[in-house]
DNA sequence: TGTCAAATTAGAATAATTATAATTTAAAAT
DNA sequence: ATTTTAAATTATAATTATTCTAATTTGACA
């Protein structure tokens, strides 16, 4: 954790910016919490507690940072938050989700799987992928178990 | 046109809902921009030309009607609107969309291409597709050619 | 024609995000 | 070590998007 920490510090030197005390909180907050999709109240909460007097603004001034530095990537769900998901080190892409439209839970795939996809799309639309967002509805696999078939087909989305 | 409003107004019905003139006026604007991406104030903007008595909270909720019976998707590009953007005519999912980082250009790409994904996205995470979202970010082909090989390399996403 | 539920309206309220102005911090230069 | 300077932060105000509320209107149908 420390030696990303670090690396992210060096990211943001190289780029003319520093690792302030308010902005090494909210990048602990966000690795301890890899596995979550926070919104910026969210993150602001959980700094609180290591930065009691860090303000609202700064947490998104901080969030905004990160994502210029692609360490975080900025999704929105529909439900109008943005949220906040610190990206694989190194990865290309943004990785993919899961979005269960009966329990609301968000899982993510890490695996890249639009290669070929994406081959056709720069082939036939003329188009210079820099990086996607890809992201499915449906029913998760613990939602699934919890169903007969027939209750399976009254699903639908709303907010 | 006429006829498509003619389905719609059957859809409507079939879910005990009316066509009423303020309904008809949105589905109006939204067939006319079909190739736009519209946010709800756009939609009112354009509706009150027609019905300038409409208020925008009932623009609000005739988008949301719409998004229920599956005639408009709801999308967020990441600016901080949510935009409406009509469905094909029986099509079983949303379309995907290319964004130009540069020039802001949406374009639709109607075809389906995620098949083989979705399928392996189904076996491999038990997880029951519904619907999907994806959309590329990158350089449209009018981009592209405005540009010399080295002026590409310097784009990157910004709000 | 009267009744009743659904739909609409204007405007208030809420929630998310961004901007502002004053203050603090911290690195660099003297 | 002190001064300088730009960057960063804070508290709060402002803005923007969206939803809610209460009163009113509409329209199908008994």
């Amino acid at each position: 954790m420390e030696s990303r920490i670090n690396r992210i510090k060096k990211q943001l030197h190289s780029r003319k910016y520093k690792l302030t005390p308010q902005r090494e909180a909210t990048v602990r907050v966000l690795l301890e919490n890899e596995e979550d999709h926070l919104s910026a109240e969210d993150v602001y909460l959980l700094v609180k507690d290591k930065a009691p007097e860090i303000g609202l603004a700064t947490v998104y001034r901080t969030l905004e940072l990160l994502s210029e530095l692609k360490v975080v990537d900025k999704i929105n769900f529909g439900d109008g938050v943005s949220r906040y998901d610190l990206r694989q080190e190194g990865a290309a892409h943004f990785h993919h989700h899961l979005v269960c439209i009966e329990c609301g839970a968000v899982d993510e795939i890490q695996e890249d799987l639009l290669g070929d996809v994406e081959k056709v799309v720069e082939r036939n639309w003329h188009f210079k992928i820099k990086d996607h967002r890809l992201t499915f509805h449906g029913i998760c696999h613990r939602c699934v178990n919890k169903h007969t078939g027939v209750e399976q087909k009254e699903q639908h989305i709303s907010r």
